[in-house]
DNA sequence: CTAGGGATCTTT
DNA sequence: AAGATCCCTAGC
């Protein structure tokens, strides 16, 4: 049986990053996310995706290969990170597609798995554990991922994702908050666990 | 240079 | 339902 604080991770491969953006969105959930600190590793199973189709998604950064600083990223070599600030929070996403096609996977929740003491202490004492990383600002705060993983890899250290064998039933539903989006607002590209708790609510 | 707005979260 | 409060982008 695994023990806390004893599961020595290793990255997945490059290969792992090259298939189709949809179907990695979906083999994404159920993998882990490992950030390694000087306090050990903090470690969170990914529970909830969106794919972000590249030049075609009206949702997507990248809508029509719209290339800037920002988005730069996301022309590189599948399984680079691509963090941005959105408001007062960091995002983070999985770049995917063949290098020069934009194409990009946002992780929304996650569970935590490693960690705890770390987790709860970022996101403060008084909150459930169901509300540290139920969501893609509260994920990114709980993990302590920060812009300087712009242009990263995910196969690199410190910050990495790792295999695990246990994945339960994925749902695929319409994506969130991107009301302005056009015909790309219905498109079934969010992809979750079935019944788990930490897949982010659905806001109207 | 400035203005506008967003793949969000929290509190009311 | 609205405010927080930051970066990117487009336009002049």
């Amino acid at each position: 049986m695994k023990k806390e604080g004893c599961v020595i991770h290793k990255p997945v491969e490059q290969q792992f990053f090259e298939k189709p953006v949809l179907e990695l969105a979906r083999n994404l959930i159920g993998q882990l996310i490992v950030h390694e600190l000087p306090t050990g590793p903090v470690v969170a199973r990914i529970v909830e995706t969106e794919a972000y189709h590249g030049e075609q998604d009206e949702a997507a950064h990248s809508f029509k290969n719209r290339r800037t600083k920002r988005t730069e990223v996301m022309f590189k070599e599948p399984g680079s990170v691509y963090t941005y600030q959105m408001h007062t929070h960091t995002l983070m996403n999985v770049v995917c597609g063949p290098v020069g096609t934009p194409h990009a996977i946002l992780i929304r929740a996650a569970e935590p798995v490693e960690g705890l003491e770390y987790m709860r202490e970022q996101r403060g004492e008084k909150l459930a554990m169901k509300d540290w990383t139920n969501g893609p600002g509260k994920l990114t705060k709980a993990l302590g991922i920060t812009m300087k993983y712009y242009g990263h890899h995910w196969t690199k250290q410190p910050l990495f994702i790792a295999p695990s064998e246990a994945v339960g039933e994925i749902e695929a539903g319409p994506r969130v908050g991107i009301s302005n989006a056009g015909e790309a607002v219905h498109y079934p590209w969010r992809f979750y666990e079935k019944d788990n708790a930490f897949v982010s609510k659905f806001r109207p």
